[in-house]
DNA sequence: CCTAAATTTGCCAATATTTGACAAGTCAAT
DNA sequence: ATTGACTTGTCAAATATTGGCAAATTTAGG
């Protein structure tokens, strides 16, 4: 599994001097599992991100990015049109990006 | 759900002046499966897009190009950092694919 | 070296999601 | 009203995901 995410919690609780132990504490985890978190062997909840931007004082969405980046990583990683695919579907989340926004400013 | 790969189909099935309930059965599925999967309220099984691609007499790749898509954008659509999160990732698939090429050629 | 703390590995049971099927429904053409 | 094509709703079985524990390994200090 492709691990942005991990990477980066690791580097921001080492530079918060933070042991997994404390983390996994305030986040109600179990140190095995934050530490299969960290290495990208288990994916956190969504829920789970937003409480580590907390704790880690960082970006939430930076957080989020990369955890989703990763899902998609993972779930495209062995297709070798992986990045066809992925240019296919930025496009059409791009598209109803579009769609979200045009139906906000009609109801403004 | 996103669902270019069932318009797809439904589009080739129609051209090739199929019925569900054939090629449903060509593919060892109940007909209302078949269906659900060209709505996109199922997702097909990657096996299934390649036998597909066969008897609708289609190019493959392109097939499980649109197929992954439609996974992308499902895995990724509620978020608001879905595009972004989609770059991060296009671009983790292209390192790894430049990996896998220097592998290859080290082992010509 | 010794050992104590930190992290990782392997595994399990509980839970949640996905799968394919069936029965019954709608809809259109006749 | 009957037939054929497709859709809807629901279910049980299979599969995947979850969080936790016990034990192993690695790391750091004396």
């Amino acid at each position: 599994m492709a691990n942005q995410f991990g990477e980066q919690i690791k580097k921001l609780r080492e530079q918060g001097n933070l042991l997994q132990r404390q983390v996994a504490s305030q986040l109600d985890l179990d140190t095995p599992l934050f530490s299969k978190i960290e290495r990208g062997e288990r994916t956190a909840k969504k829920e789970i991100v937003s409480r580590l931007a907390k704790i880690l004082k960082t970006n939430e969405k930076e957080l989020l990015t990369l955890w989703l980046a990763d899902q998609l990583h993972n779930l495209a990683k062995d297709e070798d049109v992986a990045f066809k695919a992925m240019e296919v579907a930025g496009k059409s989340i791009k598209t109803q990006n579009q769609k979200r926004n045009e139906t906000k400013s009609n109801r403004q």
